[in-house]
DNA sequence: GCATGTGAATAGATTCACAGCG
DNA sequence: CGCTGTGAATCTATTCACATGC
């Protein structure tokens, strides 16, 4: 987040900024945002604030951000598709490398520019490429098995879209998007002041 | 997510869960379960468990599934397009009623059998069908501007896919998806793997 | 004087552990 | 006896508040 307000700052060509400011842009609280650098380490300076350029390097080291990483897709529905073709991955430093599908029409062809692959070349494009970073975007129903599959061909990192819990090993790190889960929490608070305003509505009770 | 979890297991014709086994199956601490259950109401049977087909109407109805939520998507772009298509949307209450976009070339063109309409027909379109819940997927620069819009159009909740920070007024709730922080905090752990390991093969001062 | 860096205080979430009920 | 429901304990995150240094 801090990231991407720097960036921001960076194009106004500021020099400095200070942690109430980047708090602000980043919608969080000045004492976080200090603790949270000082975990990095002392990049500011009392009575100025931050070196906008500095922290920037600083962090995008920090998140690994300063080297190229490679990643595959597997799974080219409207959501592989459309992340093959995202451009906020391949802004920063993530280069999608392959995309792979069990479905034999759709291997072969090509999404912006990049050749669909059998899931049998996973093994061989995976330790090639040195890929550690792979995308989920399968149905439910395959994830788990796929993912056991990345996890054997080598890699170290998955990030789910497949609207289930997904095991891996203790080593492999795994975060997952819910997008319908996203939708069910807006639903929830909707729905939950809906109920307290027909409440309140009832009439004697409410007051 | 016990949501999902309750769908599985009622697939299984299980009649009843208990909070160590639910926890199992969502990843998390059986004291959580309880403990998170609790505060819908007492739904458990001592010595028995949670009734599967119970729970997932009570969850269901505090989450607010029993009724039908439509939403609209604005901006469709790759994304987008994919989300119009997603089947996890429509398959939980949640029915895509309309697809806006600035683009004039879009404008009339079909994403799934939806026509994309022109941003003008929003609020028309939003106090036709009762719309509370939007989709953004515009580009950065755009969001904060059309966040606006959907707000003075009536919209109480908005789901954000552009990497930037938005704000709305407090009573509109928010909740953002950022896809690329998502891979950069995997990088993140990778960046720290690496640099632990290459620290543990720097000679002397390992051990 | 201004803004960082950080111990201390607070708030919040998770887990423990066990009484109580079916 | 098994499993829930929940106070108490613990662990984690956030915020306060101020000494410190430019």
């Amino acid at each position: 987040m801090y990231l991407r307000s720097l960036l921001d700052v960076a194009e106004l060509n500021l020099p400095t900024i200070s942690s109430d400011r980047l708090a602000g842009m980043a919608g969080v609280n000045a004492a976080k945002v200090r603790k949270d650098l000082s975990y990095l380490g002392t990049y500011g300076t009392r009575g100025v604030g931050y070196d906008v350029e500095y922290l920037l390097y600083q962090i995008s080291r920090e998140l690994g951000l300063t080297q190229d990483w490679p990643v595959v897709i597997v799974g080219v529905g409207n959501l592989g598709s459309a992340l093959a073709n995202y451009g906020g991955f391949t802004r920063r430093g993530f280069r999608v490398v392959a995309l792979f599908d069990i479905d034999p029409r759709k291997v072969g062809t090509a999404v912006d520019g990049l050749r669909i692959l059998a899931l049998d070349d996973l093994e061989a494009v995976v330790a090639e490429a040195g890929v550690s970073i792979a995308v989920l975007t399968t149905p439910a129903g395959a994830a788990q098995a796929v993912a056991d599959r990345l996890v054997s061909a080598g890699i170290s990192s998955i990030l789910n879209f497949a609207p289930t819990v997904v095991s891996v090993p203790e080593h492999v790190h795994l975060r997952k998007v819910d997008l319908s889960m996203e939708l069910q929490i807006l639903s929830f608070y909707q729905q939950r002041e809906a109920g307290i305003l027909s409440a309140s509505t009832l009439g004697p009770r409410s007051a």
